[in-house]
This record gives structure tokens, C-alpha cells and sequence, in this order.
RNA sequence: GUGAGUGUAGCUCAGUUGGUUAGAGUCCCAGAUUGUGAUUCUGGAUGUCGUCGGUUCGAGCCCGAUCACUCACCCCA
């Protein structure tokens, strides 16, 4: 025997473990999230965690490899875990192609991967809540998507003061890029989705290599400093751009319907990096002094044709489990969840295998049971009752056991009382 | 990839200008008492002081390197 001690098992950098505490935070966000999905009519989905790296260097470029964690399997083939849901979930629709009714509402809730630093908010592995809406270029499908959003929030607790969905989009500010006779739009998005962080000054540069003119950079700047729909009006002037603000105006007059009006705001400052967004995008920020932004998607109506299915117009967005759990956290909105239990089976005289046989036959009526698995005193069961949250103690050789009556326990009541097993299970049905 | 901060028990942290065998609370375990729970009392276990090297008679403390974590930047699907 070898007397070097082994170096201990270290935690994958950016990863978590979930302890069953943990454990029961994640289960109470995910039952939120799936309630709430549901609620709305969306049907649950899934795909492999790893798919075939070019899925997502086609929709994103080369450049994306250094981002996630790719490999060649021992076949040569090159994989990748997924960085994101919605290639696998274009690539699910291209396969079923007309075979789907549309339109159709999906969610899912993938373990994701990303080679980054890690940092507040952001992990290498994370789940993220992915709801999209497929087949329709309805506006309601945005609104659809954004009244769930919020009702999630509102469910977990949040006050609709506590946070801001900021809409824009995509086809307004293409239009407009246009209008004013922009040359290379698609290199113009990334500088305006940085505008406010960078300043005036390296915007108004920024600009300038991208090659717009002086005038140009002033009248994307006066646009993207628009308050409210009705200055945008005063700007832009082309038909493209007045439908997609008619667009907005809908949106906004359906989302107010929904009594979402305290938390929904025009932010044309929100272009999100994807190339793939068509039109109307949005994020949801939380309004505290960090202005972390918790969920966001948009409008990519031709995703599946750039990735060779047919044309599938769609909407969708993506909340993480991380910044939301953070979120809850700071909000005092993550409930001190334990473990329950309906019966701890329990033995004065340490008959353990009665304990075992009674505890089985109350997991046949469907209760969650447990019973102690060694003969450990009377007063150490009680203590392990309590500690595992059981809501009755059922003793199996009290004095009238031989005539199968069982003494009981109400331990929230603290109430005794007799009677048979399923005397007992109707006690603990009510 | 760049920068800053932090590393002492499972957790939260003390630890004096460098000085004997590194502490507390909590948690965990055991014992006592309880034929009917959360209490109380007693006892116990656990540390390469992140790691390696240097300075020193002597390092948890000072210096260097390294690793990890955290935060910010970059990026953000």
C-alpha cells in the first residue's frame, strides 16, 4: 500500500456542485419555469448536450470555437458541448419540416457550456430557460413570450417595480442604416449594441472605421437616443421604418393590455450581438444598482433557412439559472426550502426489519417514507424525524400493534392518536 | 487574454511588533437524560494555516513564485 496520499478531487473551474440544499433551489426555479411554460402552453423539448461542432461555427463563424468547449470523438468527428439551444432546436424543426403544425410553442431547459472566464453571473456550465414560438410572424408571439417572461418574475416574488423589459428592434434600426444609406451594416451593429459603454466620443470614432460619414454617426446617435416611439417618428422617415414602428406600437399597445405597462419601455440601446435577429429583440434587466440583464431574446425569422431548412419564421429568448438565482438571492426571494417527508417509521425496541416492513407499506399507498437503518435509540429517531422533515411518526410496536393498530404522530400538531395502516393514510390524505 | 483582491477546520471567522502544542462559534459524531420530537448537559473528531521556495535562531504572520477562488475588463449566443 502506497502511504502518498492522493491530491483530492478538485471542482471543475466555473462549475458548481448541488448539494440536495442547492439541489432544492435549482428544483424550485425549474418548477417555476416549467409551471409558468406550461401554464402558457409551450410543450417540453430536448436535445443531445453535444452536437456537431458545425452547427454552431455555421450560424456564429469560426471565432465562436475558441468560446466553447469542442473535441474530436474517437470516430474524428468534431464535437461540441452546446453553447446555446437554439441551433439544436432549428436543427429539430428543419428535420420535422412540414411534418409540425405551426405555429408552435416549445421550451426547454438545456445545460449549457461555455469556455469563459468565469465571473459573477457567469459560469463554464449553466442551465438556461429557452422559450420560443415557431411559425408565425404574429407580433402576439412576442407579446406571447414576453407577458411569460414577466409572469415567471412575478411569480418568483418579484415586484413588477423590480424589473424592466427594454424593447427594440432590429428591423427598425436596419431600415434606418439603410435610410441614411449605410455601406456595411452588419459591421455597424456591434459598435450602437456598445454605444453607452464606450461614450459619445469612441462611438462617433467607432463609426468612422466602419466607414459612415460624420452625419451619418450624428443621426444613428440622435435615433438611438430616442425616449419614446413618438421622437423615433420624427427621424426616420422611410416605409420600411414606419412599419416596423407601427410594429412597436402594437407590441406595446398588446403588452400594456396584458397590465404589463410598469415594467415594459422603449430601449433602442438593445441590438444584442447575434447576427441572426430580425427584428423585434429585447432584454429584461433587473432595476437595482447592478442593471444585470437576466433574460433576453428577439426575433430571427430566418435562422432555419441560413441553416438549409425552409423558411420558419421565429421568436425566442433564453433566461440563465445563474443571474436569476442571484437575482432571487439578493431579493430574499429563495424560499429556506428542507427535506419533507409524509412518515418516519419508528421502533421502541429496535425491531428495524418491522420498521422496514411498515415502511414499504406505506410507499405502496404512495407516501414518502423513510425508517431508520440501524437499531439507534428512541430519542435519536425522533431528532432524525424532525430533521428530515416528516410530517408523521408512526410507531410499529406500540400496545396495540399486535392487534395491527399503530400509534401515530402528528408532528406539526403534536397531536397523538391510534389507529390501523390505512386509518393512518387517511389521516395523512387530508 | 488583461488587471485587482482574497486564501487558517465541512461552513463563518479570530489569531497581538515574527516566539512554546493554531483557536472560537456552527456543523458533525458519541455519551447522559428522556416509552413519545426541536431543549439541556458532557465529551470527541477534523487543519500539510492553498502549494513550493526564500529571509530568520524561529514564519499562519515578512519576501518571491505558483495554483485556486472572487471581482472587474475583453467577450457575451
Amino acid at each position: 500500500m502506497s502511504t502518498a496520499k492522493a491530491t483530492p478531487p478538485q471542482l471543475p473551474k466555473g462549475t458548481r456542485d448541488f448539494y440536495p440544499e442547492d439541489m432544492r433551489i435549482q428544483t424550485f426555479i425549474f418548477d417555476a419555469w416549467k409551471r409558468i411554460s406550461l401554464r402558457f402552453g409551450y410543450e417540453e423539448y430536448e436535445g443531445p448536450i453535444f452536437e456537431h461542432l458545425e452547427l454552431f461555427t455555421g450560424k456564429s463563424g469560426d471565432e465562436i470555437v475558441s468560446q466553447l468547449y469542442n473535441f474530436e470523438d474517437k470516430g474524428g468527428r468534431g464535437l461540441a458541448l452546446r453553447p446555446e439551444m437554439t441551433p439544436t432546436l432549428a436543427r429539430l424543426v428543419i428535420q420535422r419540416g412540414n411534418a409540425i403544425r405551426k405555429p408552435f410553442k416549445w421550451f426547454s431547459i438545456p445545460r449549457l457550456f461555455r469556455y469563459e472566464r468565469a465571473q459573477k453571473g457567469r459560469l463554464r456550465e449553466f442551465f438556461q430557460l429557452n422559450l420560443d414560438v415557431l411559425g408565425t410572424e404574429s407580433i402576439y408571439a412576442e407579446a406571447d413570450l414576453i407577458t411569460a417572461t414577466a409572469t415567471m418574475l412575478l411569480e418568483f416574488g418579484l415586484k413588477p417595480t423590480d424589473f424592466m423589459i427594454g424593447i427594440s428592434s432590429r428591423k427598425l434600426l436596419a431600415a434606418y442604416l439603410q435610410e441614411i444609406g449605410t455601406p456595411t451594416p452588419d459591421l455597424v451593429y456591434p459598435i450602437l449594441d456598445r454605444r453607452l459603454k464606450i461614450g459619445p466620443d469612441a462611438f462617433a470614432q467607432a463609426l468612422l472605421d466602419a466607414g459612415l460619414s460624420t452625419e451619418q454617426g450624428q443621426k444613428l446617435n440622435l435615433l438611438m437616443s430616442s425616449k419614446s416611439l413618438e421622437e423615433v417618428k420624427k427621424i426616420v422617415s422611410g416605409s420600411d421604418s414606419i412599419e416596423a414602428i407601427q410594429e412597436m406600437e402594437d407590441l406595446f399597445e398588446i403588452l400594456t393590455a396584458a397590465g404589463l405597462s410598469e415594467c415594459i419601455g422603449l430601449d433602442l440601446n438593445i441590438v444584442r450581438g447575434l447576427a441572426y435577429y430580425t427584428g423585434i429583440v429585447f432584454e429584461v434587466f433587473n432595476k437595482g444598482a447592478s442593471m444585470r440583464a437576466i433574460a433576453g431574446g428577439g426575433r430571427y425569422d430566418s435562422l432555419c433557412e441560413k441553416l438549409g431548412g425552409a423558411r420558419v419564421p421565429g421568436v425566442g429568448f433564453g433566461m440563465g439559472d445563474v443571474v436569476l438565482a442571484d437575482l432571487l438571492r439578493d431579493h430574499n426571494l429563495l424560499p429556506a426550502q428542507s427535506q419533507t417527508l409524509d412518515v418516519f417509521v419508528a421502533t421502541f425496541t429496535g425491531d428495524i426489519k418491522k420498521t422496514f416492513v411498515i415502511a414499504n407499506a406505506f410507499r405502496k399507498l404512495g407516501f414518502n417514507v423513510v425508517h431508520p437503518l440501524s437499531a439507534i435509540k428512541f430519542g435519536k429517531q425522533m431528532e432524525l424525524a424532525n430533521a428530515q422533515g416528516a410530517a408523521c411518526v408512526v410507531y410499529v410496536d406500540g400496545e396495540k400493534a399486535a392487534e395491527g393498530e399503530f400509534e401515530f404522530k402528528d408532528l406539526a400538531k403534536g397531536t397523538m392518536a391510534v389507529g390501523s395502516l390505512q386509518k393512518i393514510a387517511e389521516y395523512l390524505k387530508k
